[in-house]
DNA sequence: TTGTAAGCGTTATCAG
DNA sequence: CTGATAACGCTTACAA
């Protein structure tokens, strides 16, 4: 079992009757070797199945070709989320030969200094984190340790402002607005909300979208109808505080935006154990497009950001910071949002 | 911005008083060092932030350690099945300091060139290759990299025979007879099957083991009604076949079991179309069991297979291989199914 | 266009 | 228990 290059890239230039330089120059896709030595190269190198050491190349070149992709737990790379993200990423970063690596760091109690191991092992030649797993008082152990992290997602303004790290991220707000002005044009008057976790970046906006909407379109809001459901419960979150929400007061509201997909699957759900029709005696609006929003009943109408988009940002931030050796800096994008209209709402009979 | 560790670990050295071995034996925690000079040693490097280089070790241990879980798709990442493997791998591996990256490789065409690569470039220590991701005619092009290799999933007899690799996978048969059990019980005798894609040895697995329930419960297998769906369309074609299957034939069947979850969520819509109550007029079973089958209406009963476990599985292979670098060999482990019951599926009235 | 030499940070080996 | 040395495979800088 030889699975080390030993000597291999020796032999091949000996094959191919050149130096070893001249294998390093054709592996670098370097110009200054000529056609002739290249093919001989190529050649002899594929005979022996020679590829150049991974580990040599990072230590001589002072770092990786890995770009880390912290995820809090392996389930929540579920949905559609991550996955579109990591597309557009790879579609980024591949060229420019690094590699992707998803990992997974479940503590995150530990989370700033395992990203501090990462670093400083040059495993990783940067780093891409979420910020909405990310515990504020942690931030500060990332203090000095000027390397290429980013955040992808909302982080709060005073946090944008101090850091030295770029963000990119979605226009929260914007999704909930146009939610907000679809039910209008749908002549819906008493519109609930079902916010995720108080204080969490996310929820916090999508709660300002809400309300933005709201005035712009000069609706009145019930602060009954306003309620916070757990992100990570989702659905039982929802299904509970739809619950509650329903066996309480005298009227109800005739539409509900929800912050996630999950909770608004579970408000459905609720909904339905109320006697409720939905779309018909209730509009439902979800939050994140998931891709099993079309499996529901009926098919959920939802607030879409594209993945796809935020990873290419997120990849050419990472390609100008790795490859392009620019000084880092923290600049911040924010990417738009729109609503994607399925069975789930209808106007008021 | 120092990113490399030129010389870090000299400064530590220094600062406690000790020789560079020292201190990389600190590292690696070697007992023949004395207790008082690990703590000199510790305390040094904790102040200048030393972490070993990933690089060096690699380089000089002759491998990484990164194990690489290679994935089809971005997308495929959804679900819970990766979910809980990976964090049983992860549990098993982390403890010996192995890292798992999750590596995307979409183009199937190169797979076999990618693998390659991975080892010979030393990459990876260790790669995790779903088989049914992998284009049979490239199998070969694996032969005489003695590397370690494994496939999670089912591979056909034929392979399992032939390859120098192991595999872990889960008892696709046996979940569906259980499946077909549960639907004898609740009288149904007229059972269909919408099967994956023809060929695919977990379509194949899956179709015998309908067979083999069925026989098992001497139900009379009807060809009309057992028909292939697209796995990666999922929904689209399970809703198109279900449709074809209502609208041909004057008899319909009872009860459908679906070889995914999403071909299941795609025949229950379909059925609602026909005006079908689901499970009333059809009892509906899904395989996969993933996190959204509660979502559905009604909620859908499936065939689950534990993930944590075949990724604790893996980890074990893993470890001995890289670890305590036992010789290679193909081990084949096959993992329980067992069915859950939801509301999909009802007697026959 | 090609070759030579030196060194990236670790650790195996051999001394003490 | 601790230290000096060499080597892992590659690439930068400098020659030829």
């Amino acid at each position: 079992m030889s699975l080390t290059n030993k000597g291999l890239a020796n032999k091949v230039a000996q094959k191919a009757g050149v130096s070893l330089m001249t294998v390093s120059r054709v592996f670098n896709d370097s110009p200054r070797v000529a056609a002739k030595t290249r093919d001989k190269v190529l050649k002899a190198a594929s005979e022996f199945g020679y590829e150049p050491s991974n580990a040599a190349r990072a230590l001589r070149r002072g770092h990786s070709n890995m770009i880390g992709y912290l995820v809090s737990s392996p389930q929540s790379l579920g949905g559609t989320y991550h996955g579109d993200t990591i597309a557009g990423i790879e579609e980024v970063i591949t060229p420019h030969d690094l590699i992707l690596s998803i990992l997974i760091v479940e503590d995150r109690a530990t989370l700033a200094r395992n990203i501090r191991r990462y670093i400083a092992s040059g495993a990783c030649a940067a780093l891409i984190v979420r910020f909405d797993l990310f515990p504020k008082d942690q931030l500060e152990e990332l203090a000095g340790l000027e390397a290429p992290i980013m955040f992808a997602s909302n982080a709060p303004e005073e946090i944008k402002q101090n850091s030295p790290y770029s963000t990119v991220c979605f226009d929260n707000e914007s999704g909930c607005i146009q939610a907000i002005r679809h039910l209008a044009m749908l002549k819906h008057q008493k519109v609930g909300f079902l916010g995720g976790n108080k204080g969490w970046v996310d929820s916090v906006q999508r709660e300002a979208g809400f309300r933005k909407g709201m005035a712009e379109c000069k609706l009145e809001v019930n602060e009954q109808w306003v309620q916070h459901c757990n992100f990570h419960l989702g659905f039982e979150s929802g299904e509970e505080v739809m619950n509650q929400l329903l066996s309480s007061g005298t009227e109800h509201p005739t539409a509900v935006l929800c912050a996630s997909d999950q909770v608004a699957a579970g408000a459905i759900q609720a909904a339905k154990r109320w006697g409720k029709k939905i779309p018909e005696d209730i509009s439902i609006i979800g939050y994140d497009d998931q891709f099993w929003c079309r499996f529901t009943t009926p098919a959920l109408s939802s607030i879409r950001h594209d993945g796809l988009q935020l990873g290419r940002s997120i990849g050419e931030v990472i390609v100008k910071q790795v490859i392009d050796q620019e000084p880092l800096d923290s600049k911040h994008i924010v990417l738009p949002t729109s609503l994607v209209v399925r069975e789930s709402t209808v106007a008021v009979s």
